[in-house]
DNA sequence: AACGCGGGGTC
DNA sequence: GACCCAGCGTT
């Protein structure tokens, strides 16, 4: 492949089959920012809606950077990795308080900021502002190691490097934001992991993975990761019509959501054990309290898998509960209120089929 | 360099 | 089940 004509091709390819997304076709930093901080590891399809929310809520960065954490998360609920949500709210105060609400300009200033890193910066600098730095994504990696032969591991340093080298060699004099654009989208639509459209590919004669037929093994990525398996025992404590949840503020999954009081375990137990091993049940089983236990619900992550299993009690009185010490940071919320909750998707889900 | 972090979709 | 998605931050 003629690294001349590349950056042609992809343009000329772009312009012909580009969807139209909201985030195209503008030169907004903050809606370009918004729209790649959410396709971080996200589908446009996925993503789609929460953008439109995250506009609508939040038409500038001002009006996000005034809004609560809490607010900003419930309106990421289900779109995973919450970092993504906390960080985005820290970089709109920063960008306020430290730029007077204008983003930075450049890639390197751009890099500085929270919750971007090399991909989303460049992808800034190079919509927003024209910068001639080369993105290089999920995308990038196929479409380059594929056409160009590349076997580097895009799981190692070293491999990475060797493909934001090339990226940055290919990428479009005139029209690098285009480029960015296209090369993303060529691999999106056409050079698709499974099945990529090669019989009516603009790159079937120099297409290297093409003329060897090992499209399939490009491009190379060593790591597998490994599953964790889980075992949640929830205890749900519901007076009246409220119930008793916490803010997870611990370094684990679902940072900064609520959910009830867990009992986590080595692997399932039956009800007797979990009344052995923890005072609270034990507590609540010797008042008597009503107690209802749901089927199980099978929680899958990409890296863990969560055998959850959750227990209702009902309960008369609410101080004695709020005021022990396994229960320091819960607290009673009315089921209305819990509506507007940040939660993660297993905690909506079980809500939403025994309460709404 | 290796790992942890969600949820949805495809094959 | 395995793999992937407009990756990033921490250790």
């Amino acid at each position: 492949m003629n690294d001349l004509f590349f950056p042609k091709k992809v343009i000329s390819w772009y312009h012909q089959h580009k969807r139209e997304l909201p985030w195209r076709n503008t030169h907004d930093a903050y809606k370009i920012w918004l729209s790649e901080v959410i396709l971080q590891q996200t589908r446009v399809k996925q993503g789609l809606p929460y953008y439109e929310q995250f506009i609508s809520k939040y038409p500038n960065i001002f009006d996000l950077a005034n809004a609560e954490e809490q607010d900003v998360l419930r309106t990421w609920q289900g779109l995973g990795y919450y970092s993504r949500a906390r960080n985005l709210h820290k970089c709109a105060k920063i960008i306020c308080t430290n730029y007077g609400g204008k983003f930075p300009n450049t890639y390197k200033s751009i890099l500085k900021l929270p919750g971007i890193g090399p991909y989303t910066a460049a992808a800034i600098a190079s919509f927003a502002f024209g910068e001639k730095v080369a993105v290089v994504d999920g995308n990038v990696y196929r479409v380059l190691s594929r056409i160009f032969g590349i076997k580097d591991d895009i799981a190692t340093g070293p491999g990475q490097k060797a493909f934001a080298l090339k990226a940055q060699q290919l990428i479009s004099e005139d029209d690098p934001d285009i480029y960015n654009q296209g090369i993303m989208e060529f691999g999106a639509i056409h050079c698709t992991p499974k099945q990529p459209g090669c019989m009516t590919c603009i790159f079937h004669l120099e297409c290297e993975a093409r003329r060897k037929g090992i499209q399939d093994k490009l491009p190379v990525k060593s790591k597998k990761l490994k599953v964790r398996k889980r075992y949640f025992n929830y205890i749900c404590i519901r007076y009246n019509d409220k119930l008793l949840l916490r803010q997870r503020k611990k370094k684990d999954i679902w940072q900064g959501l609520y959910d009830f009081y867990l009992v986590e375990t080595k692997q399932k137990v039956e009800i007797d054990d979990l009344i052995a091993t923890d005072g609270l049940v034990m507590e609540l089983v010797r008042e008597k309290a009503m107690m209802e236990l749901s089927e199980e619900y099978v929680h899958i992550l990409s890296h863990q898998r969560i055998y959850t299993r959750f227990l209702t009690f009902r309960v008369n009185e609410s101080e004695g509960y709020i005021n022990s010490s396994d229960l320091k940071d819960h607290q009673f919320y009315d089921l209305n209120d819990v509506i507007d909750l940040p939660k993660p998707v297993l905690i909506s889900r079980y809500l939403n089929d025994t309460f709404f």
